[in-house]
DNA sequence: CTGAATTCTGCAATCGGTTGCAAGCCGGAC
DNA sequence: GTCCGGCTTGCAACCGATTGCAGAATTCAG
């Protein structure tokens, strides 16, 4: 049916390992061969077969790319970015839906019977006990906006969650606010948990009171709903919220009950997604710097192909304010 | 390293025949003998090597699911429902990012080596000619989203962007608008083709006269830039968007404009995702049924598995109207 | 209890490459 | 001319499974 590696050394008059070899870099062929056998290739339109040679070099350059929330639209552009800098490094990214799993153990078995090279989790939500088990399991992988540790056992890139809560409560004490919110995601999200103690401990310090509340997913509707909820009890002056998605509910919420964020009720989100800068929206927001933590993490799992013993290693990225429009502005004095 | 068949069979006391059978369903082995080799592989844990079994079974159920649009929300919940769907067969999705090829032939050599039993071409943009290239090169494909074509070379799942057009004039027509517009997304996209075409001959049939525009691409930006120079120009009292980011994306521009949607220029989007009904979008908006879509593109895909060379075929979905608050109410007359 | 029809089972070839090893080739130094 | 070392090259084993075939074991009927 297919070409195969015996086709083309036959036509050139070869053995298989010089065609094999032709093929592989860095291996030791002579020019004149070389060119033998890629003219035999390219006659026959001969292309290596990626499983064959997995099987024998244990390579598959196969990357499983899990992930556990398909209804954030930042995820989109996270698998924009994955797809793009993993195809740029001839790694494949085999998708993986995690949604509906309370625990790794399925997906890390069908991704040993791939024999991925690697994995990258992407997801801010799920405890560092998730990616330990893909390593536990001998497959090499990165945590991808996963939760740091100081000792860690596992690789991560992603952000300080809480220094950006930190961030948030300096941000918003700048501007004047005295009472002030943290309207996380899920409580059982490590994102929300670190992004609501650095919140937490940032207020404190700065003096200023903070409640806390949580929506129940990092959603639209969730965020919607907790917002809802906050403004009928008697909201603060303004919230820091788990993640943009959040926010954006929050937004609806406040608009709903006659209010006008940034003048009423300030928001303050956290990614910058694409949406958030949308005209209508112009949410406030902690800016993740998404392209480079995701070419971090390709790279990481480059590294880690090359030497997958090496010990674990965390990266994280500076935040930046973007201000738009939901926050009452600066006030110089 | 790992354990293989051979672990399983010297510890089970068996040929690595009777394994491999134990694993295949529908083999012949004993009861006694199945026995012995699951309580060995147990105690093992061994795991079949997919990549192994695919070298010589041929089969690798590996799909390649291949998008070009990575910046319409739309696209995450296809994903979602995708992976879903083939994970629930057992089937495993090979992520490509096809957004900055103008030809389909890197793609095409890539999940060849691959050796993918299938693929699925997730794009309402692309010509046939794309869809096409696959098969030609072997590879079993359908084409979701695709443009139905009367004489298929091609597996397609979708629906009838034609009908959804003069549905989308019908309901303009219903509700007294006099002067309608189409407001499309790239005008080569073979969807925005198709609804074009038939918007505009629902309009002649009905006897209303319709303008026809294009935004540059589907997405907020593309359908907000558009609809900016529409008002500029003077615009039509309705229009039918290309889809549902085009649509939110005028709907920016009218809010902008001091104007209302619903009340000032009337705008119906296609699809039906999740955001369109978000509080304060609000879009009415002609529902594409996805979960059903996907789920007989999944299903299609199943059955070249079992039988490649069937024939090609088209099944198209109805679409219905989803009024909510970006069209003025429907006159009882 | 015998013979035929089934069902199991193991052998060995095969899928399409990779790679260690040893032999063959080359040029250069003596 | 001979010897040495470095490149190339082919052989053949191997990666981990599947599967056709033929013999062995079992079942069943008579």
């Amino acid at each position: 049916m297919a070409i195969t590696l015996r086709d083309v050394a036959a036509r050139a008059g070869v053995s298989t390992s010089a065609v094999s070899r032709t093929f592989t870099a860095g291996a030791s062929v002579s020019p004149a061969t070389r060119d033998r056998v890629l003219r035999a290739a390219k006659a026959l339109g001969y292309q290596p077969n990626v499983l064959a040679s997995a099987l024998s070099s244990g390579r598959t350059k196969l990357i499983g790319l899990v992930a556990n929330n398909f209804h954030n639209p930042y995820m989109l552009e996270v698998f924009d970015l994955f797809t793009r800098a993993l195809q740029a490094r001839g790694l494949r990214p085999l998708l993986v839906n995690l949604s509906d799993d309370r625990d790794p153990g399925d997906c890390v078995q069908m991704l040993r019977q791939y024999s991925v090279d690697g994995v990258i989790l992407a997801s801010s939500t799920l405890p560092t006990s998730f990616a330990a088990a893909f390593r536990a399991a001998g497959l090499p992988v990165v945590h991808c906006f996963g939760r740091a540790a100081d000792q860690p056992d596992v690789h991560v890139v992603g952000i300080d969650n809480d220094a950006c809560g930190r961030m948030a409560a300096r941000v918003l004490a700048d501007r004047g606010y005295e009472t002030v919110g943290f309207l996380g995601g899920p409580a059982t999200a490590t994102s929300t948990q670190d992004r609501q103690n650095g919140f937490v401990a940032g207020c404190a310090t700065l003096g200023i009171s903070a409640q806390v509340s949580h929506a129940a997913a990092y959603s639209f509707a969730a965020g919607r709903a907790a917002m809802q909820g906050l403004i009928e009890a008697g909201p603060a002056q303004a919230y820091f919220c788990g993640d943009d998605v959040v926010s954006i509910g929050a937004l609806s919420a406040i608009r709903d009950a006659g209010l006008v964020a940034g003048r009423d009720i300030g928001v303050i989100g956290l990614n910058d997604m694409e949406m958030s800068g949308w005209n209508g929206i112009d949410l406030t927001t902690i800016r993740q710097p998404m392209t480079r933590i995701v070419g971090a993490a390709v790279d990481m799992v480059g590294s880690i192909l090359n030497d997958p013993d090496q010990p674990p290693e965390t990266r994280l990225f500076p935040c930046d304010l973007v201000e738009r429009a939901t926050l009452r502005p600066l006030t110089l004095r």
